[in-house]
DNA sequence: CACTGAGCCTGCTAGC
DNA sequence: TGCTAGCAGGCTCAGT
């Protein structure tokens, strides 16, 4: 699923081919992902504004329009955002929810064979309500060590929810959460308050480090997840425990890989590389 | 405040 | 081969 550098990724190659474009008409073929406003008056306002760039915010797409308005897409599982110069001669995407056309005959594809994502338009100012719930982002300069000793030193919350909390940290998902974790050797159950300083700031190094890296790497295309330009990403290949199934062997020590839910999502870790530094709550078990 | 579970969805896969 | 049950999970909301 997209985390931050797919979204990046698609951000960075959409740029270039839809900045400064005028959107010439709007289809909507499944109602419920336009998320706000009303479809009707979606296509209304979105009709003869002009792109003027594209950028991300946490995992939000934010297509930047004339007169103070923003378009937000949100990929959530399976979407995908991809631009094509001319029409597609036939065969639309079965899955396709939304598209723009463009005034030069190019367009913008909205698939999601889910249905799970959401497009909204929004002024400027609703955008920075939205943008304001987001908590720091993790590749911005203030994204230090003592910021992050401090978002996990001030709570008591398992590590692996605390760091996919979108108010908390921006950006991250199921696949870089479990990396990063690896990485720093730090067990998923661990409650924050309780890892030590040095140990937060090796974490720290390994969030930027691993989302650097995918971003290098265009992303990780596990299934669905393409740039927009419709290419795959390669950063499957670097993911030393997400996907990889239970008992695999740690790339690191040999030990077989553990799996287990956490916060409806599953988790894989090294019992050996990440163990617990505070006992084991019951519920944990 | 921290945590849990339901609901939103459909493609894919394991198992029969 | 063909079918079905169960899984995948980002996010919001309601309840403990």
């Amino acid at each position: 699923m997209p985390e931050l550098p797919e979204v990046e990724t698609v951000c960075t190659t959409l740029d270039p081919l839809i900045r400064g474009r005028t959107i010439g008409a709007v289809g909507i073929s499944w109602d419920r992902t336009i998320g706000y406003p009303e479809p009707e008056r979606f296509v209304q306002e979105a009709v003869g504004r002009t792109i003027v760039g594209i950028e991300r915010r946490a995992k939000l797409i934010v297509i930047r329009l004339d007169l103070s308005n923003v378009i937000t897409v949100h990929l959530r599982m399976t979407g995908e955002l991809r631009f094509h110069p001319a029409p597609p001669e036939e065969s639309l995407s079965q899955h396709l929810r939304m598209k723009l056309d463009l005034t030069d005959k190019s367009l913008l594809e909205f698939i999601d064979p889910r249905k799970f994502g959401r497009v909204e338009l929004l002024t400027d100012v609703e955008f920075n309500d939205v943008s304001n719930r987001f908590g720091v982002e993790p590749l911005s300069s203030e994204f230090t060590p003592p910021t992050l000793a401090k978002l996990l030193s001030s709570r008591q919350r398992q590590m692996k929810p605390l760091l996919l909390d979108q108010s908390v940290v921006a950006g991250l998902g199921n696949i870089y959460v479990d990396e990063a974790l690896f990485r720093a050797g730090i067990h998923p159950l661990e409650i924050s308050s309780n890892v030590p300083v040095e140990h937060s700031h090796l974490l720290h190094a390994h969030i930027v480090a691993v989302l650097t890296e995918a971003i290098a790497n265009q992303g990780t295309t596990l299934r669905n997840y393409r740039s927009g330009l419709g290419e795959s990403g390669s950063n499957q290949r670097a993911l030393r425990v997400y996907g990889r199934g239970a008992g695999a062997p740690c790339l690191t020590c040999n030990t077989p890989l553990v799996r287990i839910v956490v916060g409806q999502r599953g988790t894989m870790y090294c019992p050996q590389c990440q163990p617990r530094i505070s006992a084991p709550r019951e519920l944990d078990r």
